[in-house]
DNA sequence: ACAGCATTGTTGTCACTAGCTACATTGTCG
DNA sequence: CGACAATGTAGCTAGTGACAACAATGCTGT
């Protein structure tokens, strides 16, 4: 079936080809070790066809940035459809979740997403972030608007919220929380800012 | 004053030398392109002759990992130490801010003590940190039994803050929050930990 | 139909890096 | 003072990213 496809000259889907394999590699390597040539070798190409679609190795980890961030965003998306009805507590860690989820299973990329992003403040990637977390910040409007978040501006509470899950992502990928599991962790951050360290 | 010891063929404090010069390519330019000939022409020594010292370009890396913990280590205790009679509030936004600057300052050696350590659960990475983040998960103890905290594990709460500095100072290298101060940012969120997000 | 051209490959080369082995120099200790 | 360990040097291999010149392919306008 792919015999067709690997004879003729043209590649016929080079970039997807790519970028999937390199998005495989930093997957279970990190991006360190992505190497334009091995990619090209595993592909079946020449070790210069990847020029073409990505004039050097830079521009294909911005790719791979891009594409994550349009995962991330719908997964957001879908976390934050998926408890619509639920109680605000119940949506937020839903939310959460999710996040935490995506930046364990695929810390690599999440370091790259975050790596190339103070490139440009108007870039791309910078849009992308931004409609990533939207649905997140909606979420937290929502709250504040049933009474159940301090009013405010919801980007600032959200900023607490990302910083907690990215630091908890962070500790969880450096085996810093050996002792619990993942979806423990999120409960207890997320409790743990909703209510405060403080007694009530 | 130099002449004499860049002549003889014992440079006499190669290791040392190759780390302060390594810890400055670090600072300005990351881990990444960190090359191991180039810091040997940097000190002025054949392109093998860090092999004695470090076996392979990772030995490096972690030693600078290693001094890294100990410096902020050094940095939270004095942190710690600096507010010892102040309010508890003010003695865990000192060590806050404390931790944020050392995180953004240095953002590549944090990446590097980081990412170093889920190698070995047991190494020598792993007893630095414990030994670097002490002193705050004392002050946090302290803040428990003077009832400023929820009681608890100690370490359960400090997991929440370090996660939340943690993210902030990623944050704040990655440029998403340009419109903010750093010492704003921690402000924020050391009272928003504190006071939780939903209204008291 | 087909000539011309942009696209998308290929091969070849350069300058660089990490890691290795063999060898040279030096300081120290018996 | 001679042997030896420590520490440095030179040279090699294999791999990489970037680049240039060239070749195959398929599209497009006449």
């Amino acid at each position: 079936m792919t015999d067709v496809a690997e004879r003729r000259y043209h590649h016929g889907n080079l970039r997807e080809a790519l970028l999937d394999r390199a998005a495989a590699i930093v997957a279970e390597r990190g991006a360190a070790d992505l190497s334009l040539r091995e990619i090209a070798r595993d592909v079946g190409v020449s070790h210069a066809a990847p020029r073409r679609h990505f004039p050097d190795r830079q521009a294909l980890l911005d790719a791979l940035a891009l594409h994550g961030f349009e995962r991330l965003g719908a997964e957001l998306a879908a976390a934050a459809r998926a408890g619509g009805r639920s109680a605000f507590r119940t949506r937020l860690r839903r939310c959460a979740a999710a996040y935490v989820r995506f930046a364990t299973q695929d810390a690599a990329l999440l370091e790259l997403m975050f790596a190339g992003k103070h490139r440009e403040p108007d870039g791309p990637l910078h849009d992308a972030a931004d409609a990533a977390f939207a649905t997140v910040v909606a979420v937290i409007a929502a709250g504040q608007e049933a009474g159940e978040l301090r009013p405010g501006d919801p980007a600032e509470a959200a900023m607490v919220l990302f910083a907690t899950l990215q630091g908890l992502a962070s500790m969880l990928t450096g085996g810093m929380l050996d002792g619990t599991t993942p979806e423990a962790a999120v409960r207890t951050s997320v409790d743990a800012l909703l209510d405060g360290l403080r007694p009530r």
